[in-house]
Formats: C-alpha cells, sequence, structure tokens
DNA sequence: TTTATTTTTGCAACATAGTTGCAAAAAATT
DNA sequence: AATTTTTTGCAACTATGTTGCAAAAATAAA
C-alpha cells in the first residue's frame, strides 16, 4: 500500500509519512468523488482512533492537500485537491438523489454585482440539482 | 413586543404565535443581518430552552421563513427570508474580518457550465471577502 | 544500524451540537 | 369556561469535535 501519489504529496508538503494521512489519500485518491469522514473511515476499517482522524484532516486541510465541502444540513464531504492549489473559485455539484458530491472543473463565466465597497476573495458555489447518472433513470 | 410582523409572518403559515417564535422573528427582523444561534439566543436573554430553540428553527426553516447559512468550519448563522419565498439562487456575502453575513440582493449573472447529463435546482453561492465598512479602515 | 530528537498517536476526559420521549403548560377551538 | 391540540421544558442520549499527556512511530544524527 501507498507507495504513489499519498507519498509524494506527503513528502512534497514536508509532512512524515504516517499511516493515517496515507490511507485517507488513497482513498481519496480512488475514490472520485468526496466521501464523508465516516465513509472513508469505514474503508480503512476504523483503524485509526477518532481523534487522530480529526487531526489528520486538519493538518491535510492545512495544507491544501483536501479541501471540505458542507452541504445544507451539516453534510461535511472531503475531496482531493488535486494540485494542493489555493482555489478561489471553486464549483461543487450535489446530486440530491444520490447524495453524491462532485467538483465541477471551471469553464463557467460568473458575474456577481457586490454592493459598492465590498471586495470578493473568494467565492464557492454550490449547485444542487441531479447528476447524469439519476437524471436518466 | 410583538405586534408586528412577526405575528403576521405566523399567522400567515399557520403558526401558533409562541413566545420563542415571536423571539426570534423579532430580533431576527431587527438586525439586519444573519446571526448565529448564540447571538440570538443572548439577545433573548436565554429565556427559552436548548431543546426549544432548535425546533423552533426546524419549524421555522420549514415553512421557509428563515434561511440557515453555514459557512466555512461550521459558522452557522440564520437571517430571515423576507418573504417566505423559495429561493432557487442565493447569494451570500461573508466579511472574513468582521464575520457579518449579508444577503445580496441579485442582479448576478451566473452561467456554470454542468457536465452532461446534470441538471441544476438550486445554487448557493457564498462570496467571501471584505464588506463595505471593513474595506474603508 | 543504533541512538537521539521530533512528531504523531491513542486514550481519557471534556465541550458543544443536536435529537427523542414524555408529562406539564400554553395556544387555539368550541 | 372547558376541551383539544400544539408547544414547552426536562432528562437522557448520540454525534461531533477538542485538549493534555504519556507511549509509540517517523525522521535525523551519530
Amino acid at each position: 500500500m501507498s507507495n504513489g501519489p499519498a507519498n509524494e504529496l506527503l513528502q512534497s508538503h514536508n509532512l512524515r509519512k504516517t499511516g493515517c494521512r496515507q490511507g485517507i489519500l488513497d482513498i481519496l485518491g480512488q475514490s472520485g468523488e468526496a466521501l464523508t469522514e465516516n465513509e472513508i473511515k469505514e474503508k480503512l476499517d476504523n483503524r485509526h482512533d477518532r481523534t487522530t482522524f480529526y487531526r489528520t484532516f486538519k493538518t491535510l486541510l492545512e495544507n491544501h492537500i483536501i479541501h471540505k465541502i458542507i452541504i445544507d444540513n451539516q453534510l461535511i464531504k472531503y475531496a482531493l485537491n488535486p494540485d494542493s492549489e489555493i482555489e478561489n473559485d471553486h464549483v461543487h455539484f450535489y446530486c440530491k438523489e444520490c447524495e453524491k458530491l462532485v467538483c465541477i472543473e471551471e469553464s463557467s463565466s460568473m458575474d456577481i454585482n457586490l454592493p459598492r465597497g465590498f471586495k470578493a476573495a473568494e467565492t464557492e458555489i454550490i449547485v444542487k440539482g441531479t447528476c447524469n447518472t439519476c437524471s436518466e433513470k
């Protein structure tokens, strides 16, 4: 396990290669979608302590290796941040049927008129609806 | 206290006029901005039980009388939903300095390209930056 | 490759957020 | 004023998240 992208990611951020970090990054790397803490935890067979999990998420978030998306009712999901970039305009799509959450690669134009004096730094967009699979049914 | 908009709102939704509901609506009506549960609770002098508070928020949310905005790290705020409308495109501005959250009245054009097969129902936008007051400093 | 240093882990204890069942209290109805 | 319906407050509970600290693991140094 874990001799691929996970280790390189950790190394490039000067983070130690611990089991929990590698595990989370492996899981997120394999799955193309955002996952909840519990989904990740299960796939790791509950191998790690709750505390370690939270601390690991915190570290990965601080290093912009993953990001955290919160939808509506506290549904929190995590996803790999491809190039550990600090993104300013992120679009997420949340399927109300299958509850899948995917990151939408840009190519969207946006123009939000803010009141005088307001300055935007980041914009977070969550589009809710039905995904391709669920639309076909 | 409470013989104005709060009561009318409740009445039009067939909800009983209880102290907690009137209180929350009064507070949100007076303040032009979104407030956290605790901010509201304090202004009401901790007059109500925790449980009652949660249940009241739930009721008001279900009736679209208020809405709930979650920013970043679990910061949850509530705001009056002016006409109890079920809005599809809502823009919120969150000031990173003073932590104020305001609803932006539309007049923004948006065009997000979703992948083939994806259908959007609602879009939630949170713009983060500095508000007019904080920009002047 | 063994030792020393630094970081991370797991545990216990705690803090906050949110929910449920149920009897008592308050609204609305008659 | 009496009855019905909804809401409240309490206790108990679950989920989520944090902190301090000794033991363990990962890296660096000898």
